[in-house]
DNA sequence: TGGTGTGAAGATGTTCACAGCG
DNA sequence: CGCTGTGAACATCTTCACACCA
């Protein structure tokens, strides 16, 4: 892992699956800290977390050593520790495009306080909805997104608008230098290298549920 | 891949990766059909998907030969075979659980028609929810489930419960012999293995993102 | 000729076994 | 003594190169 500075052209990437279990590790976690439980093996959490105590080293590992041998991990420390690693110990500003149904449950979504995510703004391209407001969130005119995310440093954005204008709405928000989009229109969107996008996608799902019990 | 008897313990196993993909690929050629084109190379249908044309030869080659070599694919036999190995040919009954908002909004979707997904039911616990009408579903009570499953011949549920209640509601599910569960909650539920669970969670793609951008 | 289908090579991710340390 | 941390073995997935065929 360290010091192979021999390597061909060593990426040193970690895998993406891994990001994806330390999600599930700090969940997990989070509940053991509400629970008062301070102490926890990566046996039990593999219990827990359905994986495998090897795995939940090696994921760990990537990152450092936070455990302790002969004991097991402290759950604050880890908590701790896995907040810091995925990047949520500081604030992150977000705005929603598309203030539909969807986007309007977004805005009244109430658990992003908790994980120190911020609704900053949203906007839509229909003047109908411009001005209405949604749990507290004012919708402003789609055509002043680069301002607002210039002005009130929007790091992460909820793409919700329909299919087709996807593309065109990812556009601007990179326009305007966003980092990150969730994207939870069924559809592909390009982006440069060095924007993040997840995708949200409950139908992909449901596809994929009716290959397996057929 | 086919007939190697000698395999030691032949899992021959299609890698989940090909399924995820092979749904993204459905979705390029619906939407390719949608504008009347009829042919289409492995090496184009990869720069739709973002991804090599390799790989859709490979994730292909796992069902079956489905093009012609030096002309490419068929899109509508590609398309009809896509449906089939996902399963979409036949109709899958659904039964919602948890009619708050999610549940709600899930009733209302319109696109489940178009592809075979029925929505057999929608039921929950709250007595002030039973009975109501949602997007002309009407809510039935959840001490009912069991019934409703085998009647109906439910095959899928829709878990949009709060966490605390999701393992709950998924050991009803499974109890009355549903096949396949779209975990709403972010929460891990624990199922026997020849149900197949698969987990929608805008959460944790939030969270990824954090850590990608941060 | 052009693009598929596929064994083989290569890269990546997971499991294991055990050394190392509290 | 117990449980973590980790190099090495293994398994899986992806990429490649090219044979093959319309």
């Amino acid at each position: 892992m360290a010091n192979n500075y021999l390597a061909k052209s060593n990426t040193s990437e970690i895998p993406s699956a891994t990001i994806s279990r330390l999600v599930i590790y700090l969940r997990i976690l989070e509940e053991l800290a509400n629970n008062d439980i301070r102490e926890i093996s990566s046996e039990k959490l593999a219990t827990l977390a359905q994986g495998s105590a090897f795995q939940i080293r090696k994921d760990l590992a990537y990152f450092g050593t936070f455990g302790t041998r002969g004991a097991g991990y402290t759950v604050p420390t880890l908590l701790r520790e896995l907040r810091r690693i995925l990047g949520l110990t500081r604030q992150w500003n977000v705005v929603i495009i598309g203030m539909g149904r969807l986007g309007q449950a977004l805005a009244d979504y109430p658990r992003f306080v908790h994980y120190n995510y911020h609704l900053s703004a949203a906007v839509d391209i229909n003047p109908e909805l411009v001005n209405k407001e949604f749990s507290g969130l004012k919708v402003e005119d789609i055509r002043d997104l680069s301002k607002i995310i210039k002005e009130r440093m929007v790091d992460i954005g909820f793409l919700t608008v329909p299919q087709k204008s996807a593309q065109e709405a990812a556009d601007a928000l990179i326009q305007a230098g966003i980092k990150g989009i969730l994207n939870f229109s069924p559809t592909i969107i390009t982006v440069p290298d060095n924007i993040h996008v997840e995708t949200v996608d409950f139908l992909a799902g449901l596809k994929r549920i009716s290959y397996y019990i057929k």
